[in-house]
DNA sequence: AACTCAGCCAACCGCATTCAG
DNA sequence: ACTGAATGCGGTTGGCTGAGT
């Protein structure tokens, strides 16, 4: 016969976490390690399904999860991952490794497609003549050459668990303050730290400006060109921003500002290896954490050596891969890249 | 101050696939 | 080889929150 049944369906709780059952999870996670979820209900004393841990840890207390205010490079890249693979949400999110599929699923729901929408009946008028859906317009802007890649990408790398215990000690915080006060909301969006949404907040602000200091895309010159004015104001600059995300067009620019991108890219995998050879050393417990960090740091020079064997990353390639093995110096990154591709962002 | 409404997001549901027995 | 539970994934929903009236 097959396997007994996962949970019962009687007693079992539904609902938000409490952030007792967190901790609860958390502990036993990293003291067992993700997986065989049939028995973390049982061995923890959880009220909850096998299924609903499973969902809680990844979409919520795994480590490494970036929360929240999505960078205009992150809209950019599941725009055109959305235009390319479609509602392949876990898909898209195995390039985006500090997001979940369920937080870019609900990104795109929420945000990118009422963008979408709205770029597309501003360029409809245009787009009429020749039945271009903003979907072939993406697919059109990504290369098949770009398909490839993202396939390539995908051998190369392995989904790897990010470094950080911020997730755990944020819950611990949360739950000290919400134990320390009882009238606060125990709110789970309240484990996010306040510096770390400044700081994003910044990113974003600084990521508009460049966006808004006049970078106009193909489709908006085409309006130009046409005389088109009479859709301007339907336009608006978040539109704008979006056709500039979507446009691939000054590839002069592209390349040039590549090749110095290279270098900054090379100095950050530096970067991101040491770091984690800190954070290895830095704690004294050998938790389940640590097991992956030292698994993320095989796979990091695995990643380096295969790259050195492989011809080289496309444009594309290296944007995507940056942002997968150098999430620490990211800000950094994009400020330099959004000031030497400010004609496409 | 009270109410309504829309936006957002965590979590649930159900289907498809994988895999243990 | 077969069965059925475990797991993965995408769609959907319920409840919270803040803005508007």
């Amino acid at each position: 016969m097959g396997r007994p049944p996962c949970c019962e369906k009687v007693g079992i709780k539904k609902g938000p976490w409490t952030p007792e059952e967190d901790i609860i999870l958390v502990s036993y996670i990293q003291e067992h390690g993700p997986g065989n979820w049939r028995s973390v209900p049982t061995n923890t004393g959880l009220l909850r399904c096998s299924k609903s841990c499973r969902l809680r840890w990844t979409n919520y207390l795994r480590p490494g999860i970036k929360r929240g205010n999505f960078t205009p490079h992150e809209e950019g890249m599941i725009i055109h991952l959305q235009a390319l693979l479609g509602n392949k949400w876990a898909a898209i999110a195995s390039y985006l490794p500090q997001r979940t599929d369920n937080d870019i699923k609900n990104y795109w729901n929420t945000h990118l497609k009422k963008k979408m929408k709205r770029f597309q009946s501003a360029l409809d008028p245009h787009m009429a003549s020749d039945s271009t859906s903003y979907h072939e317009f993406v697919s059109k802007s990504f290369s098949s050459t770009d398909k490839r890649s993202l396939d390539m990408l995908n051998q190369q790398q392995t989904t790897a668990y990010a470094s950080s215990t911020e997730n755990i000690s944020k819950l611990l915080q949360g739950w000290m303050r919400s134990s320390s006060s009882p009238n606060k909301s125990l709110n789970i969006n309240g484990y996010s730290s306040p510096d770390h949404d400044h700081d994003q907040d910044k990113l974003h602000a600084h990521h508009h400006n460049n966006i808004n200091n006049g970078n106009i895309s193909a489709a908006t010159e085409q309006e130009e060109e046409e005389g088109g004015h009479e859709h301007d104001d339907l336009i608006s600059s978040s539109d704008q921003e979006f056709e500039s995300i979507l446009s691939f067009h000054n590839l002069n620019n592209v390349v040039a500002a590549y090749n110095n991108w290279d270098k900054s890219a090379n100095s950050c995998d530096q970067y991101s290896s040491t770091d984690l050879k800190g954070s290895q050393t830095s704690t004294t417990a050998a938790t389940t954490e640590e097991k992956l960090l030292i698994h993320d740091d095989q796979n990091l020079k695995q990643q380096q050596r295969s790259a050195d064997n492989n011809p080289p990353l496309s444009f594309l390639e290296k944007w995507l891969l940056l942002d997968e093995t150098c999430t620490s110096t990211t800000a950094q990154v994009e400020d330099q890249m959004m000031e030497e591709l400010s004609p496409i962002f």
